[in-house]
DNA sequence: CCCGCCATCCGTGGTACTACGGAAAGTTGA
DNA sequence: TCAACTTTCCGTAGTACCACGGATGGCGGG
């Protein structure tokens, strides 16, 4: 018996994992919750053996909400859970004590082995990112699965990163100034960061300076 | 006979300009203007021979000043005329199609140089300028007569380089965000910059990151 | 000893950015 | 053809950032 948890914010991805493991009576789920509020009260109720994490909430970011948790509750043993396949994040988020970290993609016999491997308290890394941590130490490049940005917001990522303010990409690209905000929220959503210096440092990565 | 057009925001500069130039009636002054919508609409009255333009201008930068200014007037020769001797602003004033560029410490002969050598259709640099594109290409490394920043700049710089908000910052230092807001504003000006994106750059093109 | 620079703090008053959510039209692909 | 995605736009709010100016105490050099 493994006793669950899992933080999502979409309950697609909370109810689809529920599915996933309903006819999997070894595995209970103990609770779910939507942001990290919510998770640190649930935590107070009952204090299950893996817990789901995904590292995007709308209350706070998974990466520090990873530390307080296990600050709290050592005996945890957290799996990521994003779409993130990005090599910094993975290393950022077990740098602050998950155990696991899982793509969304992920299958249920993926899922399954992810649940034993940690509370067995051995890491487990999706096999897609095991990948790109090694193609990445053998041929000195970066990212992996980048995440893919389309061609609009690669455009405004470029002209951020060359200081250009919301105003001034609006004019030169005949957008309203709440079109480029919306793409700017987009990004910052996709890439998982918060403001333009996290933007500025992916164009970097990405070449585009 | 070279006649000229003087475009600084600050008056001061403007004055010492027009003093070292007062005794030498063979380059006579036809205008003088503190910002770059003044410019046009004295170029509307009188194009001068050569053009000495400030590149930090309160509405407009410089660099596409520049490039507006000489389609509009091709004939034009124009110095630009800055602090910052940084080889990244050099290129990019002389791609915009600045015939010169001298730092503002310049003295008169070395002005009354560029003058003549501009005019000539000639491209003049200043000689510390020069030499800072001699050492870049010969060494690989880059800026020249690099901006100091104190210690506290370096290390806000830094910080701000690595997604942390100001009252990150200032929690992390144990200073209040108004003390961090200083230091930004102090970097910004001294750097030229005026947003988070150029700082993340300058954090780049010092290695702190 | 005084001047200048550094580091600290504060005030005022913007402007820019961010987090969401919602909506509509166009594109693309299975 | 229908679903999914992209691009565009807007609203509401709040937070972050920026431009100044001014003030203080410390510290070093001349």
């Amino acid at each position: 018996m493994i006793t669950l948890g899992i933080v999502d914010d979409h309950s697609l991805i909370i109810s689809g994992l529920a599915h996933m493991l309903s006819d999997q009576p070894a595995y209970p789920i103990l609770f779910t919750a939507t942001d990290g509020k919510q998770l640190m009260a649930e935590l107070e109720q009952a204090v299950p053996d893996v817990l789901l994490l995904d590292i995007e909430l709308p209350d706070t970011n998974g990466i520090e909400l990873c530390t307080a948790v296990l600050k709290k509750h050592p005996t945890l043993h957290i799996i990521a859970l994003t779409n993130h396949d990005e090599v910094v994040y993975v290393r950022k988020m077990i740098r602050n004590g998950a155990s696991g970290y899982l793509l969304k993609g992920t299958d249920k016999s993926n899922l399954l082995a992810a649940i034993d491997t940690v509370a067995r308290g051995q890491q487990f890394l999706d096999r897609q990112i095991e990948q790109a941590i090694l193609r990445q130490t053998l041929t000195g490049k970066r990212t992996s699965v980048e995440v893919k940005l389309t061609k609009r917001e690669n455009e405004i990522l470029a002209l951020v990163a060359n200081e250009y303010s919301n105003q001034e990409i609006a004019d030169k690209l005949f957008l309203s100034v709440r079109t480029v905000e919306s793409h700017r929220h987009s990004l910052n959503h996709k890439l998982n960061i918060r403001n333009s210096a996290g933007l500025v440092k992916e164009a970097y990565l990405r070449g585009l300076i």
